[in-house]
DNA sequence: TACATAGATGTAATCGTTTACAACAAAATG
DNA sequence: CATTTTGTTGTAAACGATTACATCTATGTA
């Protein structure tokens, strides 16, 4: 080996981003050593080790990705398809996606569901771009075409809901028993004419679950519904909601709101045409959005484990990732109901 | 050159993705042509191009943006550097930014300044990793050491706060304006006790300006500030504040708070304490994030052009990223006031 | 006709890693 | 002592695109 130690010139660190080369060469040993020295410390023995780590030191160098990526055929990058960054509930659970994904060296890529660019796209393409090694889809609207089922599918979790016609592992909360909880709890208030304002049913697993819930309990209890209504998951569905629920003859005396962002709505519009929560009605949320708490009135809700739902999926994800024909199994995690201000004891 | 097209064989393309080489094959052109004929089509014949892109069509070729990466030394990629995804304000913004890095045919990762991970990571590594081509930063905590502030900075911008120490262009609201402006609105409701509720102005660009706009307002109106209180941007916040207000002796009939969720916090614990507004006391916000419209009382505030921001947030980086020796202009934006119940005039 | 020019395409090097394979020394085994 | 095993390192070929340069043809010009 050329010993050329003294007068090292660094090649290539004053001009540009250093590389591997330049710290094989200011290490003196070969790139294939520095790549084993980063990769797998344990094949290289002590002494050579501490010379290659000073080097990498010195020279501040950095791993390109991008060639890392080229090689390696990963690009240690999530995509997450979101209908909508902007919503609280999903910018919740992206935080706790993007925690655990950051903790196991993973970075997240976002796309958002509703961008036109991206129907245009072919599904997975970031995944056939080698720009993501794996998908995780919030909100379940599929973003897939029939054709584009193929064989060679990227890992891809769902999240939140299950994603109708695509059989893939689903982290979620249980949204069937955390409505019947709830629905119990305004039972033993002393309720007996509940409505029920359920997110798109049709579309949505999440909401489809909570309806279910709603009706299965009151059928345990030899009640009928009084009343739902079928929209969407934000403030101006329950704002319509309420236009309806005011003019109903026989009001119900408590709603479950098929989300909190709903509830607010639905809050925000009867106060505004007189009536007063809880005096007039009880209302329930689903999701306890950091707002549940400081609303007015608060908001009596299903809290969600943003966290841990993040968590469990990114953690099936990788699972997946390593064992890409081994489906892991789905994972429902338990809502807690946080009583709050909204629902009071039904008062004749 | 060799012909062999009727018995074709597609290599690679029933073993993995296919290549640009296997198009090639496919179309019997050169690779060259092929990298041509996606980059830059008007170089290559018209039939060629046809051809082309019937071979691309037909083995379903994907760029495989890691090695285009790699060669290019530029990834496609935008990093957004956020305190808090969950923030609705925040969330809401990087909905403008995905939608416009999007179309401009850049994808966006997010990185958590929150997360630990983040904070011991040297400062670009993701550009350095040739992961990201430039950087976005929400929030103004520049997640910076001092001593890697060099030469080679990659392309930054701020994003609703200017960056103590890093002189990069901006794009944010008006502050200052802004603030006097919903103070003027305020004063000519009649209040003269005004009230102050500031984000950390020490170490926050737009809590600074709000906090001047209105203390300027008020000596230009021959006024004393009747009460401030320093705290941060979230409801927990505000709540905390209202505790003080509660307990002054002359309580200002007017509060300004420094955003939305300061002022949900804030109407949220004198609720609790059987305060109303506007009845007890008139509060504007600042942000007009979604829910001010269906909070009770509906929020009377400053609506920031959150898509605007997003729009020539990314405008400016894509300017900086083709040019990068010419900063370009900090965009300051207009915000409206958006007049609802929770200010009311002043009634002795 | 001879020559310059423009247009279209191909050849081959390159980007910065990783890794199969080979090479070698030292230690363990018979 | 000969032989195998183990541990450590180097050599060089990938990975899949881009692009400077060379080549060739067709057209325009003197």
């Amino acid at each position: 080996m050329k010993v050329e130690s003294t007068k090292m010139k660094n090649a290539g660190l004053y001009n540009g981003t250093p590389t591997l080369q330049d710290v094989a060469k200011y290490a003196q040993v070969s790139t294939a050593t520095v790549s084993r020295a980063l990769s797998q410390p344990d094949v290289v023995s002590k002494s050579t080790l501490r010379r290659v780590n000073k080097a990498i030191e010195e020279t501040g160098y950095v791993v390109n990705e991008a060639a890392r990526s080229l090689r390696r055929k990963k690009s240690g990058v999530l995509l997450v398809m979101v209908p909508s960054v902007s919503s609280p509930f999903f910018s919740l659970v992206m935080r706790g996606l993007e925690a655990t994904a950051s903790k196991a060296g993973y970075g997240i890529l976002t796309a958002n569901t509703d961008d036109d660019t991206l129907k245009e796209k072919r599904l997975f393409s970031y995944v056939q771009q080698n720009r993501a090694d794996a998908v995780l889809i919030l909100g379940g609207r599929p973003p897939v075409k029939k054709e584009e089922l193929l064989e060679n599918m990227p890992p891809i979790v769902a999240v939140n809901e299950r994603i109708v016609g695509l059989d893939v592992p689903t982290v979620a909360v249980d949204g069937y028993h955390a409505a019947k909880e709830i629905v119990r709890y305004l039972l033993g208030l002393g309720h007996t004419r509940l409505g029920h304002i359920s997110g798109p049913a049709d579309r949505i697993s999440s909401a489809a679950d909570r309806l279910q819930g709603f009706h299965d309990i009151l059928k345990e209890s030899e009640l009928e519904p009084s009343w739902t209504f079928s929209t969407e998951y934000n403030m101006e569905s329950g704002a319509l909601a309420a236009r309806e629920w005011i003019t109903l003859p026989e009001r119900p005396t408590a709603v479950f709101c098929s989300c909190d962002e709903v509830a607010f709505g639905f809050n925000s519009a009867l106060y505004r045409n007189g009536f007063r929560v809880p005096r007039d009605v009880s209302v329930v949320g689903f999701d306890d959005v950091p707002l549940a708490e400081f609303s007015i009135p608060s908001l009596t809700t299903i809290r969600q484990p943003h966290l841990e739902i993040g968590i469990q999926a990114v953690r099936l994800l990788l699972q997946l990732i390593q064992n890409p024909h081994e489906s892991p199994e789905s994972v429902y995690l338990k809502g807690d109901l946080i009583i709050r201000e909204s629902a009071h004891r039904f008062q004749n």
